[in-house]
DNA sequence: ATCCTAATTTAGTCTAAACTAAATTTTTTA
DNA sequence: TAAAAAATTTAGTTTAGACTAAATTAGGAT
């Protein structure tokens, strides 16, 4: 355990994060070695020896994947608050668009110190959610609560608001930022056709319709208001 | 000659840059070694490589010491830049006090876009000096021209305006800032003892009276009015 | 139950950037 | 001007984190 970790394995780190956030309990080597964009091979060595630091970060057995230690979560968890202030900062501060602020917090993100944080945090009025909806851990990462939905799986013919979007593709974000499906707006789901389960969705401010395809259709989570 | 240069070059060059810009043409071995806190044999094995680079961003020959090439003076100017761009923005946006911001910036210049870098720029005003004095280098890298003379070389007896301060040792800094001994102050310089040059500096905003040694004496420059 | 394929791991290399110890060169001093 | 001291370079290792190629394992299809 050094005093601190590496750019490099908070990133691994924070990918673990997200995958098994979303696709359940185990990364496999594979879906790592994707997301990184580098080899399956190189994925193994890393994982083998993030799973025998003491404390371990990551539970590992062959073949079976690995998961966050509780150290290793709460590593992810620092890094995904930094980030998440980050790309919310430089959109309320410095006037950026929120389709460009992942890459540069993808960046900032390890070279942030405490100090740092603390302050844009307060500058932001310790805020709960970034750009693109995203839940920002507190100071003791803590994460919000959200009850939410995909919009796949919205019934058609409910109405919604969006929580969040997708936040890596710039061309996502610059789409959805032009029909104005962003965190807080009001929809409607029109249609969804059988086949290949592409939606229509009315956005009530514009009064206009936009088509979302599933894979994207996945990644939009809203609250049906229950 | 990669698509960018790592932080670890980075700071070499930008090392280079300061002893060159102070102590005359070249940058020795030793003084590399020294400000960078690592042994002499691998300042040898990093200089040896920037050299043969194409373009080379160092002239050097062995047992002769460094200078910056054209390449080589273009990135440090780029990183000083940020550098001091980053310092005066969070002075001036987060909140920080002058003896906070160099480790931050220490880090942060190695994370900046040019984006970013622009947007900070743009932001503060396009400043031409950061908090401590120092000229921040414009877009196209110029320098702004400055005339000055250290404080060790100020004849007793006479005034002069604060012009720039050394900015890395946080604690010099909360001495210098407490007496009011800052840019844009205006100073009469009482006394210089024969022996060890220890000065005695008038700060006529408090009229109060700081010691002041000779190794910082040449560090503070000032502008004598004409 | 066996085969096939896809996923994963092992083994061996590479590069960047540091280190120490030893050798060499330059500079200082006697 | 020769010896001693200081500065510098060379040689040989180390660590992190990647790579490719080859070997192994697991799971699905026959
Ligand atoms: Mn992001
Ligand atoms: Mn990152
Ligand atoms: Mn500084
Ligand atoms: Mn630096």
């Amino acid at each position: 355990m050094p005093e601190e970790l590496s750019p490099n394995i908070q990133d691994y780190l924070k990918r673990i994060f997200e995958i098994t956030a979303s696709s359940g309990g185990k990364a496999t080597t594979n879906q790592l070695a994707a997301v990184l964009g580098i080899s399956p091979a190189s994925v193994t060595n890393m994982v083998q020896k993030l799973s025998k630091t003491s404390p371990p970060y990551l539970a590992y057995q062959k073949h079976q994947g690995v998961s966050l230690t509780a150290a290793g979560r709460r590593a992810a968890l620092k890094i995904i608050r930094r980030h998440r202030l980050i790309e919310h900062y430089l959109v309320k501060a410095l006037g950026y668009t929120w389709d460009e602020v992942h890459k540069e917090a993808e960046i900032l993100e390890h070279a942030m110190s405490p100090t740092l944080e603390s302050r844009i945090d307060a500058a932001l009025g310790y805020p709960d959610f970034d750009p693109h909806g995203d839940p920002i851990p507190d100071a003791d990462l803590v994460l919000p609560e959200v009850e939410q939905t995909a919009l796949s799986r919205l019934p058609v013919g409910q109405f919604a608001v969006v929580i969040r979007v997708p936040h890596e593709d710039p061309q996502v974000l610059q789409y959805l930022g032009k029909c104005g499906l962003r965190p807080g707006a009001e929809i409607k789901l029109v249609a969804r056709t059988p086949y290949d389960q592409t939606m229509r969705v009315l956005i009530l401010s514009t009064d206009e319709e936009v088509v979302i395809g599933p894979t994207l259709g996945d990644q939009i989570t809203l609250s049906t208001g229950k």
